[in-house]
DNA sequence: ATAACATAAATTGTTAACAATCTAAATAGA
DNA sequence: TCTATTTAGATTGTTAACAATTTATGTTAT
């Protein structure tokens, strides 16, 4: 747990969030993460402020950090960013996946039909996002990269929160057919490929079914498993 | 100066990015913070952190943090972000606009109408980036006003490092005929207008020019025109 | 005069101590 | 038994001091 501290808490946070160990609402308190990541509090004010910055952590005055509980406004704007995101980070794909881009969107196809057999929530959840997030590496914008990033994780949060049981992943078929598009080169196709999917996980949600938000800290330093 | 020094910082510095009164490379010094708002280096580090959190800003270990000099390629990845955000927020525009958001639209062209006339490039570039951001909030995403808002100001950098003599500022009559197809609710015009819009402004930076960066820090005490 | 080196100043990084605020527990009163 | 108040504990906010590193200055030798 050497390496700068700073960018450790913030990346384990983040993965954290993205995997739903973390929920909403949980209490990020400066001691607890202090001793979590053996660092001084001065570190984790300023992790905290980038989280914050990210709109990943609420940071409350005199009441500590918080991971941040989306409203129902803002599930609707985040996945409507999403949809426009997406949509040129598709047709960035479509144009310039090269051969070794198809053979990495395949290979994790596979991965996410291994996954589901095995029945492994955590890992299926981990596999959907990163479907999305190899779009945008392969989409090469580096600013739509991370702005997708942040979206993910706001996502996770969101149907953390308000999700139905099944809307926790991402239908696999629908990502086959998109890579399926891409191979062929259907830009028109894969566009609205994209765009189905992600209203199909937004109608998955249902937002008077708020679950109860807050749990345990220690769920950070579970071993990032290296996909 | 009193209130909560942290956001002062990050709102003084951001403001003073938009309006390319702090160029690219400008270095901040810790101490130079603290004695311009009479604070301590804690609030200035956390301060630092959010703004490199928004890519505004490039922490450099051991060296400090400097105004961020975005790269040819990172400008081209931002402006085709403000493209995909843009072209969605326009639609909400387009649909969500009432009577006061059109009055607001008119009142925002006349004032640059005037600044034009008044030949006070500060306050030029200040009103063409309001016109954008007013789009922002009229769109109702928070989510894609926030992302807009970042891409402005580092369309500021970027066009304060690479930007020809007159691309400094958007064209007023194209400003114009977008609030008229707002008007007209006529969603497909008002969209190609903006795309065509912001391919104008990036057609007129020239990345071979690159200008001299670094300069002073006072101009972020300069007080804020209330618009 | 220039380059390399040594020294001094300034800046960033780190840590600890103290103050202010909030949370929770315990006590007293209705 | 329940509510209100007080008290103790824990947590966040603030500040200062010290260490490590970098930058600037000045000296010496070629």
């Amino acid at each position: 747990m050497s390496e700068n501290p700073e960018l450790m808490i913030v990346e384990h946070v983040l993965d954290a969030v993205a995997d739903q160990r973390l929920q909403a609402g949980t209490k990020l308190g400066e001691q607890a993460l202090c001793d979590l990541f053996s660092c001084n509090r001065a570190h984790v004010r300023r992790a905290l402020a980038t989280l914050a910055a990210h709109q990943v952590v609420d940071l409350i005055p005199n009441r500590g950090a918080f991971v941040a509980t989306p409203s129902e406004a803002e599930a609707r704007d985040v996945f409507q960013a999403r949809r426009a995101i997406e949509a040129t980070i598709i047709r960035n794909v479509v144009r310039n996946a090269n051969a070794t881009d198809l053979t990495a969107l395949r290979a994790h196809l596979e991965e996410e039909d291994r996954v589901r057999s095995a029945n492994d929530r955590s890992r299926a959840i981990r596999a959907s996002r990163a479907f999305h997030m190899l779009l945008g590496r392969i989409g090469r914008n580096g600013v739509l990269e991370k702005y997708l990033s942040e979206l993910t994780m706001r996502t996770s949060l969101i149907i953390g929160l308000y999700g139905s049981n099944r809307a926790s992943l991402c239908d696999d078929d629908e990502h086959s057919r998109i890579v399926e598009s891409i191979v062929n080169r259907d830009e028109a196709t894969a566009q609205s490929m994209v765009d189905m999917h992600l209203r199909h996980i937004e109608s998955e949600i249902d937002f008077n079914k708020e679950r109860p938000r807050g749990g345990p800290l220690s769920v950070l330093i579970q071993p990032t498993v290296p996909e």
